[in-house]
DNA sequence: AAAATAAAAGACTAAAAACTCTTTTATTTC
DNA sequence: GAAATAAAAGAGTTTTTAGTCTTTTATTTT
């Protein structure tokens, strides 16, 4: 709807990830599936991307899994989202025209602009690190059930 | 992004028809798919299905077309949106959770829900036929060209 | 009534997104 | 150094969305 079914899963694994790696502990992805409902296998192609861009970190064998260094904990949900489905979330018509800006606008361009303005705001304001605070405190949950 | 291919296509040709039929005439499914940079048969399905809801009208024969009477121009593109793309946009949760509500919200819970308001507040605030105004006025444009 | 016009309907194909399965590679533990 | 573990990589399949093509039906004009 707003975000691909691909980055919906990527946040909220990360968040997870986040959350389960607070103290050094490493998640596997099986934890991962398992704790935001999503499938495997996908989601497990979709963490090797984030580990490439460097967005998680993993380490393979026993006791290996998916964590998130201090570093990491400082990007923003933006970070991912533009990663997954790069920036036209924050950027792209409404109305899906090519030229579509100040001068040329599409008739819902002024009210979109504001709606992807918050959508900015509310991407960037608080670290990865910082969900997990309203996770811990119960604040928030990631998991259907 | 926001909306479907489908979606975005039967929104820019509802305003377009509107606006080509506001003295009683009709629009042929090829200026549509022209004016609004569409494929032609991509859009004629479409608007099959508008027409079938409702939302539009059309005659067919010699001097037929596609336009929007008095009562439909009284909608608004809400009702566009709801009609092609449901009401996820207007209801679902960011993250894709099924469950996600005030008692147990995602993380991105409250942001959305503005988010979400802004989207229906933009939506229903003007009815067709007051966008128009603007086009008519060249203050905004539904062609890239 | 025949010819022309234009949408409706139906049956497709193509491309993208979502999802699965199998094999390989790296790391650890015994 | 062999066995076990866990992610990485690669090569699929399935489903959905987007887009095309052809035939039919309704209406009008001559």
């Amino acid at each position: 709807m707003f975000f691909s079914k691909t980055c919906e899963y990527a946040i909220r694994a990360v968040i997870f990830i986040a959350q389960k790696s607070e103290g050094g502990k490493k998640v596997g992805i099986r934890e991962v599936a398992a704790g935001i409902d999503s499938p495997e296998h996908f989601i497990a192609k979709i963490l090797q991307d984030l580990s490439k861009r460097q967005l998680i970190q993993s380490s393979k064998g026993p006791n290996g899994g998916f964590y998130i260094g201090d570093a990491s904990r400082r990007h923003t949900l933006a970070d991912i989202v533009s990663a997954v489905d790069g920036d036209k979330v924050f950027k792209g018509c409404g109305l899906g025209l090519k030229i579509c800006s100040e001068t040329k606008p599409c008739p819902l361009h002024n009210q979109f602009k504001e709606i992807r303005k918050k959508m900015q705001v509310a991407l960037q304001s608080a670290t990865i690190g910082e969900f997990n605070e309203s996770l811990n405190l119960g604040l928030s949950y990631i998991k259907e059930r």
